[in-house]
DNA sequence: TAGTGTTTATTTAGAT
DNA sequence: ATCTAAATAAACACTA
């Protein structure tokens, strides 16, 4: 088994990270009660679950406590908020470095996590189809691999509330992926959908008391362990999918230049391509073509099977066969609930840069302290999972993660070879994600958390063995 | 009227 | 082949 040392995960910035936790954690602190005083009457009589239980602080409380790292223990309830000032400050490392654009990929890191850290060069990413190396905060091409309970359950949690408006949940999602910034508002409808169907989530009815549309949402314990391992488990990438809103305009720009290894020029309608990205991209496609052997199916069930790999035009297929099915529907732009929340305060506690790939691991990791008063769900305990932490069956373990690492080595050097046209263009964007300049204004509030996917896994791994001092840790 | 919430139907992909 | 979960679409009702 692979481990990461804290070292690892958090090279550098960590006390600039303790003030920021410090800092916005009073301010959450001061902004939860405000609002608070004004709300907790809806569902004071479930008070205590709600914020022990649904508002899923749990997660963040839980999630990468080390026994082998105490000292980082009194940051976890707040990594998810806010991220280490290291080498991934600021928030997008891919929109706020343009260093990090000529970033060479380095096949061979130690960990996946150093790897991912490294935020590497993004059309090898995207040949590589790996969702950690795509920056969906600032990538509007790449649909998020996460499902919509998932993404409520990401924006609840992030939230720090034991409850959540439809809006607020709506804002956390295009402010943290920006696919859904640009993606038809349909997507709105399937939140909506997902809320209503899902008995993950509850319905809290906004007091008469209260202003506002709509009433909140939270999450039910019970449901939330099941739901989250079980996307923890089958977390798994589907096809590419590129946000239909920007095929037509990507196919226009690279089509006369796309063919070729040597025509990956910048200045592509205003999709720049950097020299240094450009070389990498050449030789990455001179040596995917040269080995033409990997298997899709090998890597089936672990993070490398779960990058997306496009087989032929299945990422796409769904939509033309609705849009057959149903016609041309004409374009629709968002009315934009996301922009009239009727809820600001609680918005803004939906402040930063959310790591949700650390939620999801958290989650998980957060199943193993759901107990409060609620009995594990039998999933859990037939699992052997001990509440508490005593200790955690490898049967629990993400599927995959042991030997992940392992696989990713040989995964990346063995180049991913699948190169569909999506894939193709695909890359080429996330080698300059669209301009969200106009957008940074609106991302100031976020905070910066983005401790890797990856890096959770390691650290998860390493401290699977004894997940008992990291609860004691924090208990 | 827009936003919210519910429900039904259909399609798709992955799992068994 | 079948089952299931998820995504998607759409119709409809309710409400601020």
């Amino acid at each position: 088994m692979l481990s990461v040392s804290c070292a690892d995960l958090w090279p550098e910035g960590s006390v600039a990270l303790e003030e920021e936790v410090v800092t916005a954690a009073a301010k959450a602190e001061e902004l939860d009660s405000a609002h608070n005083t004004s709300s907790t009457s809806s569902c004071c009589s479930s008070v205590n679950l709600d914020d022990s239980l649904t508002s899923l602080q749990w997660l963040q409380e839980f999630s990468i406590l080390g026994a082998n790292v105490p000292q980082q223990a009194h940051h976890q309830p707040h990594l998810f908020g806010h991220q280490p000032l290291g080498s991934d400050a600021p928030a997008s490392p891919l929109a706020g470095d343009p260093a990090s654009f000529g970033m060479p990929l380095t096949p061979g890191k130690p960990t996946a996590a150093a790897y991912s850290r490294m935020q590497t060069l993004p059309s090898i990413v995207a040949y590589g189809h790996c969702p950690d190396e795509v920056d969906y905060k600032t990538n509007p091409h790449i649909k998020p691999p996460y499902s919509y309970a998932i993404l409520i359950c990401m924006a609840m949690q992030a939230s720090k509330k034991s409850k959540i408006t439809l809006s607020c949940i709506y804002k956390w999602i295009t402010d943290n992926f920006c696919y859904y910034r640009h993606a038809d508002p349909t997507w709105q409808n399937s939140i909506r959908h997902n809320l209503s169907l899902n008995k993950c989530f509850i319905k809290v009815p906004r007091q008469k008391d209260e202003p506002g549309k709509g009433g909140f949402w939270k999450i039910d314990p019970q449901y939330a362990e099941r739901l989250l391992s079980g996307a923890y488990k089958k977390r798994r990438m589907p096809p590419v999918q590129i946000n239909p809103a920007f095929q037509n305009r990507v196919r226009t720009n690279l089509q006369p230049q796309s063919r070729g290894p040597s025509n990956h020029t910048g200045g592509l309608n205003g999709l720049f391509v950097n020299p240094e990205s450009q070389r990498l991209l050449q030789e990455f496609e001179e040596a995917s073509g040269a080995d033409q052997n990997w298997d899709p199916h090998l890597a089936e069930g672990t993070m490398l099977g779960s990058w997306p790999v496009v087989r032929g035009r299945s990422g796409l297929k769904r939509k033309q066969s609705q849009g057959s099915r149903n016609g041309i529907k004409a374009p629709r732009r968002s009315s934009s609930p996301l922009l009239s929340t009727d809820d600001p305060k609680e918005i803004g506690l939906l402040k930063g840069d959310f790591d949700w790939d650390a939620l999801l691991d958290s989650a998980l990791s957060g199943e193993l302290s759901l107990d409060g008063e609620e009995p594990l769900s039998p999933i859990i305990k037939e699992e052997d999972l001990t509440v508490r932490g005593t200790h955690m069956s490898p049967i629990e373990a993400p599927a995959g993660t042991t030997d992940l690492h392992v696989l990713m080595e040989t995964q990346r050097n063995n180049d991913v070879t699948d190169f569909a046209e999506e894939t193709f263009l695909a890359t080429a964007f996330l080698e300059n994600p669209w301009p969200e300049e106009e957008e940074q204004g609106r991302n100031d509030f976020l905070c910066s958390s983005t401790v890797n996917l990856d890096q959770l896994f390691d650290l998860g791994d390493s401290l699977g063995g004894d997940p008992s001092t990291r609860i004691d840790t924090l208990l």
